[in-house]
RNA sequence: UGGGGCGUCGCCAAGCGGCCAAGGCAGCGGGUUUUGAUCCCGCCAUUCGGAGGUUCGAGUCCUCCCGCCCCAGCCA
């Protein structure tokens, strides 16, 4: 796309294989397992892949790979679908399915059991594991391995109509069994599953591997291109023995990049599963999650995610990214994007004693600093307000330069508003302030106040007369260290305050019909957006603070 | 003392034998600013895991060594 960004090494293979021939369309595809959401590491993954199809004029598949009923289901299809359409691809043709293909799978099955070159193993699993070696030592051939085609052929049958116990039989390639790659040792090819699937019903009682089934999706399908993960590589070969064995239409090729690690995360649907399942977050959207879900709940545009995973290196190396980089894009978006508007997290009355109590004024405020084509809202403004707590102060002491809020005695900018002077403090009988006194200086509305009269900064209000109140979720990282796996349980490693819930805070009226999902910046806190699942409570989730050099200096507040 | 990969700034990474080793993130310094935001400017690897070697010339080629990741599921 970029024509100033260096070819990645496999968009220099396909360039080759265009220019050569090789092909002449380039056909990609999306292979998720429906079993569990896509997170941020798959959102890699679909960008590579459809963003390669994009760029090459080629078609990019979306395709599932449901080869393994007891751990798959409908409601990860469906979320997965929701979720690539949500991120903005387009895959070419029908959703795809493996199960699709298990017809042509068991015929070509058959084909090598033909050929000499599978067999019905009648060996336990344990017993698979005995015969097929170690690391350092080759494995040993099934007493199975030799037997006639026929009776290989007959138990397939057996296997096939629902006779066999499961674990009792498998089919096994006939490769071998010496080989330093332990993938090579007669693999597994259908193994006898005696569940239904969610998509093929009961129609079959052995299932297809993963190793068996992949290539030749892919070839049926005339993918040329067949990007997975650095993993897989020891299974190009066994991938490559298959599609040469059998009569296959097309000749896909594997090619096998590092996939995305992040930190203060965790990618990996197992220990994703988990902490949906131990109750550790809310569910699979939680917005402290990766997955899509969660980062769409959290506010989260597709756009970004974009944009930050086609930053990522595709490369052989497998990383780990700094989760600041995801943040960058994420803000650097939300900073586009989101309107702004005002909204009081720890509220503290502060009154204008000499604004007449009965008098509002309406205000007009621009949505976005940087883009009048935002537009401007009308805010009202009367004698009672409120401000954070955070941003006042009695100390007096305070410099200027490490405060630049409001001081007992000194002068500060509302946001968009005018200046004030905060004179005293009503106190409660602890002693808490829980009112501020100050007052207006006239004529400040959009001018600089009068020489002499220095503001130490710029804070955010909230007419107290029209506020509405709502719930803040304060979302922070899920993990307290960089690599949660590092010291054994990761689930040790969560941070305690990932989620920290302000009630009774003070939102400006516009908020009240907030859309759901959609990006809103409330000045100097960060970016939120309304929980879409809320219902009608007024609910807003912090997507990310605002960068914040003085606090990282250092600073409080 | 099995096989497959990978090692360039704190993190990600470009580099495909020939100007002073791209860029992004983070960090640091300064300017603008009615968000301590944004924006703008500047700084940030005499060195490419290590040691030898080939070459007029090597991060790029060769050799050896070191380190890290993946593989012994009838998971994907």
């Amino acid at each position: 796309m970029d024509s100033e960004k260096p070819r990645n090494f496999i968009q220099q293979i396909i360039e080759r294989d265009l220019s050569a021939g090789v092909v002449t369309q380039i056909v990609t595809r999306f292979p998720p397992e429906p079993n569990g959401y896509l997170h941020i590491g798959h959102a890699k993954s679909i960008c590579l892949n459809f963003g390669l199809a994009e760029q090459y004029g080629g078609a990019c598949h979306l395709r599932f790979d449901d080869t393994n009923p007891e751990a798959e289901s409908e409601e990860f299809v469906n979320a997965i679908i929701e979720d690539v359409r949500w991120l903005g691809f387009a895959w070419h043709g029908p959703v795809r399915y493996a199960s699709d293909y298990f017809e042509q799978l068991h015929a070509w099955a058959l084909h090598l059991i033909e050929a000499g070159k599978a067999y019905v193993c009648e060996l336990t699993a344990e017993q698979i594991r005995d015969y097929r070696g170690t690391l350092t030592e080759p494995g040993r051939p099934s007493p199975y391995r030799d037997r006639p085609v026929a009776e290989s052929l007959a138990l397939f049958e057996a296997m096939r109509a629902g006779e066999v116990e499961e674990g009792c039989m498998a089919l096994r390639a006939r490769i071998d069994m010496a080989s330093p790659n332990i993938n090579l040792r007669d693999p597994v090819l259908y193994r006898v599953k005696r569940v239904a699937h969610h998509r093929s019903g009961t129609r079959w009682n052995i299932y297809p591997s993963y190793d068996y089934a992949h290539g030749q999706e892919d070839a049926i399908e005339g993918v040329t291109h067949s990007i997975c993960t650095l993993e897989f590589e020891d299974h190009r070969p066994l991938y490559d023995w298959l599609i040469d064995n059998l009569p296959v239409p097309s000749r896909p090729r594997q090619y096998e990049f590092g996939r995305l690690n992040l930190n203060y995360t965790v990618t990996s649907k197992r220990k994703l599963r988990q902490l949906v399942a131990e109750g550790d977050v809310d569910g699979w959207d939680d917005p402290r999650l990766p997955t899509l879900a969660g980062l769409r709940r959290r506010g989260v545009s597709p756009a970004a995610i974009r944009a930050f995973c086609d930053s990522l290196a595709v490369a052989k190396t497998d990383g780990v990214v700094d989760m600041a980089q995801f943040e960058h894009f994420i803000r650097a978006d939300l900073n586009e994007s989101a309107p702004r508007a005002l909204c009081v997290l720890r509220p503290l009355r502060l009154r204008l004693t000499n604004w007449p109590a009965a008098e509002i004024q309406t205000l007009r405020l621009p949505n976005h600093p940087q883009r009048p084509q935002l537009g401007e809202r009308e805010l009202a403004f009367g004698a009672a307000l409120y401000i954070d707590r955070d941003d006042f102060s009695t100390d007096t002491s305070l410099s200027r330069k490490r405060f630049k809020r409001l001081v007992l005695g000194d002068w500060v900018r509302l946001r968009g508003a005018y200046v004030i002077r905060a004179e005293d403090v009503v106190r409660d009988a602890a002693g808490e302030v829980v009112e501020v006194l100050a007052r207006i200086e006239p004529d400040t509305l959009g001018a600089d106040p009068p020489a002499g009269i220095r503001p130490r900064g710029v804070i955010h209000w909230v007419d107290a007369g029209t506020a509405v109140d709502c719930e803040v979720r304060l979302y922070d990282r899920l993990f307290a260290e960089p690599d949660p796996e590092a010291a054994g349980d990761f689930r040790q490693a969560l941070n305690p305050e990932s989620l920290q819930v302000r009630q009774g805070c003070k939102a400006e009226s516009t908020l009240a019909g907030a859309v759901p999902g959609a990006a809103l910046q409330f000045e100097r806190e960060g970016y939120f957006c309304r929980d879409p699942r809320a219902g009608e409570r007024l609910v807003f989730n912090r997507t990310i603070a605002l960068r914040d050099t003085w606090a990282r200096q250092g600073g409080e507040g």
